[in-house]
DNA sequence: ACTTTAAATTTCAAGCTTAAAATGAATCGG
DNA sequence: CCGATTCATTTTAAGCTTGAAATTTAAAGT
């Protein structure tokens, strides 16, 4: 096997150790801070960032999780009052998931408090570092299908 | 909250999409060509590495998962014949966890298939792309113990 | 109308993961 | 030696996750 490929073996190992320790930290934040868990934050942004009208696929290609998955967790959800089911008018097989008011309240202060923990995680990384992490992210993933935003997604709209 | 916080929150959430993709494509094929999980596959070259004389507590800092998970996944490992417990000499708290010859041999498989996966998974990474990232991960993550290695380090003992 | 095919969702079993509590063992200060 | 603390591991309960099978509905094709 080549060198290159060794070298993006241990490229992959550094990427991983970055995003778990990262993820590690910001569900303690959740749990301790909002008793929520991770993957309860990422539907509930998924669900703000669209507001409203989002279906049960939709949901989890955005997040890139297992159908099942999806209805897991919006099953907790709804049963916590934060997010609601209605059928789709014209489609009885789907359904449309969104936040509840009192899920909008909650996520907000979330979402607050998940960025300002990320911008400390992420503090060494500057402008010129988040330049070229775009364009090598954008090169890793070319066939990258903009519904697949896995959550998180709360800000922004700007130019990329 | 500033522009520089939500460009970090942006660099994360495609950093994020990178990583869950890449993980689903090794998952798939784990599954289907080895009949095994990404779990398993990450204890078992953790185990590799070290070949012998791993304790629990070390293999679930190497992983970033907690002890409890260790247990569990090492419990399915041993189960099949992959990997085996030794009581360590001297602390009757510890045991020593280490890969049988079955499982060296399975994991041996696994890895080449596992590495050339990734190679492909991450080709249009180039070797500039490649040393860029080194540097911004050293810099996002500057407090990184070697001992958090996760997982998947088959590779390399050459310098950085 | 009827069969087939495809689509959206849920259900299910198995396994993964975490945080917290429990167990048992070593260590340390008195 | 003793009590307290710390350490290594396992156990437990709850929740997460997957892949596959099952349901239900819609859309075609005949």
């Amino acid at each position: 096997m080549s060198a290159l490929s060794k070298r993006r073996l241990r490229t992959w190992i550094r990427l991983l150790r970055l995003t778990r320790s990262v993820e590690a930290d910001l569900r303690d934040y959740l749990r301790t801070a909002h008793d929520t868990t991770l993957p309860r934050f990422d539907v509930m942004a998924a669900l703000y960032r669209q507001h409203g009208d989002v279906t049960m696929s939709e949901l989890s290609r955005m997040l890139l999780v297992s159908n099942g998955n999806a209805t897991a967790v919006v099953d907790r959800l709804e049963k916590d009052g934060f997010a609601r089911r209605t059928p789709a008018p014209g489609d009885r097989r789907t359904v449309h998931v969104a936040l509840t008011d009192a899920g909008t309240v909650a996520f907000q202060s979330m979402a607050t408090g998940h960025e300002e923990r990320l911008d400390g995680l992420l503090e060494h990384l500057t402008e010129a570092d988040l330049d070229s992490l775009r364009d090598i992210l954008r090169r890793a993933l070319p066939d990258a299908d903009p519904s697949h935003t896995p959550a998180h997604a709360v800000a922004d709209k700007e130019p990329t």
